[in-house]
DNA sequence: GATTCGTATTGACGAGCATCAATCTATCTG
DNA sequence: CAGATAGATTGATGCTCGTCAATACGAATC
C-alpha cells in the first residue's frame, strides 16, 4: 500500500488486518500531521482567500524561526499535502486537499462513502 | 477545542485559522495514530469478529514485548480510541469508532458530510 | 559584478518517545 | 496460603525530531 498514490474512495485499512510495512507507511503519513506547527501552516494555507500563501507571510504568525518554517513546509510538500511554486524570490504554497481525504477514508470509511 | 469531547459532525478545523493551543491538542490526537504498533493494534481489534480482543492475543502478532504492547494499549485507551474491560486475569479491548470519525471530519469535512 | 532580500540547507542541541528487562499487582487455582 | 499466570508499572537506553544559529543558494536590482 502506498498512501501517497491512493486516490480512489473507500480503501478502509481498518477493515483488514494491517501488516507491519503498511502500518509503518500509514504511521509516517500521520506523523506529518502530528505537529502543531505543521497543522497551523496547513490551516493558514487552507484559509487563504486566494488559495495560496507566500512563505514570507508564515514566519510571524507561527512564532518560529524562518529555517523552522521552511523545514515544516518542506515536510508538508514531501508528504504531498502542500504544493510549492517559486515566483522570483518568493515561494507560494497551496493545498493538495485530496491527500487529507485519503487519510480520512482510510480511518473512517463508513463516515465518508 | 477538546478533540476528545467533539461528537457532532462537521467541525472543520481547516476552514478556520488554527490557534497554537488547538493545534497542540489536535497534533496530540494524531500523534497517537503516528505509530505502526498502535495502528496494527487498532487494526486487530477492529477486525475481530467478536468485536473485542484479549491482550494475551496481541503480543505474538505484533512481535513486541508484553510491556510494549501494554504501553501502546494504554495510550490508545487514554486517547479514547479503544475501551478496556477487565475480566478476571484478562483484559479485553474494543473499538470506540466515533473518535476516528471525529478526526476524519476535522481533516476533510467536505468528504464526509 | 556587487548588493540585497527571500528561501533553503547544514549542524548541533535537547526533549520526547518506543522499546525492553526487571519488577510489581491482581486474580485464579490447588 | 502458595504457586502460577496475565497485565501493568518502573527504569534505562537509544533513536527520532523540532528547533535555532549560521551559512549557502538564487533571484532581483543597482
Amino acid at each position: 500500500m502506498d498512501v501517497r498514490t491512493i486516490t480512489r474512495c473507500c480503501e478502509p485499512v481498518l477493515t483488514a488486518p494491517l501488516g507491519e510495512d503498511d502500518a509503518e507507511e500509514l504511521a509516517s503519513a500521520f506523523k506529518v500531521l502530528a505537529d502543531p506547527a505543521r497543522l497551523r501552516l496547513m490551516s493558514l494555507v487552507a484559509n487563504s482567500p486566494s488559495g495560496e500563501v507566500c512563505a514570507c507571510d508564515l514566519v510571524v504568525p507561527l512564532g518560529r524561526s524562518q529555517p523552522t518554517i521552511s523545514h515544516h513546509l518542506s515536510v508538508l510538500v514531501d508528504a504531498g499535502l502542500l504544493a510549492r511554486e517559486r515566483r522570483g524570490k518568493w515561494a507560494w504554497y497551496s493545498m493538495v486537499p485530496e491527500k487529507l481525504a485519503v487519510l480520512c477514508q482510510i480511518l473512517a470509511p463508513s463516515a465518508s462513502c
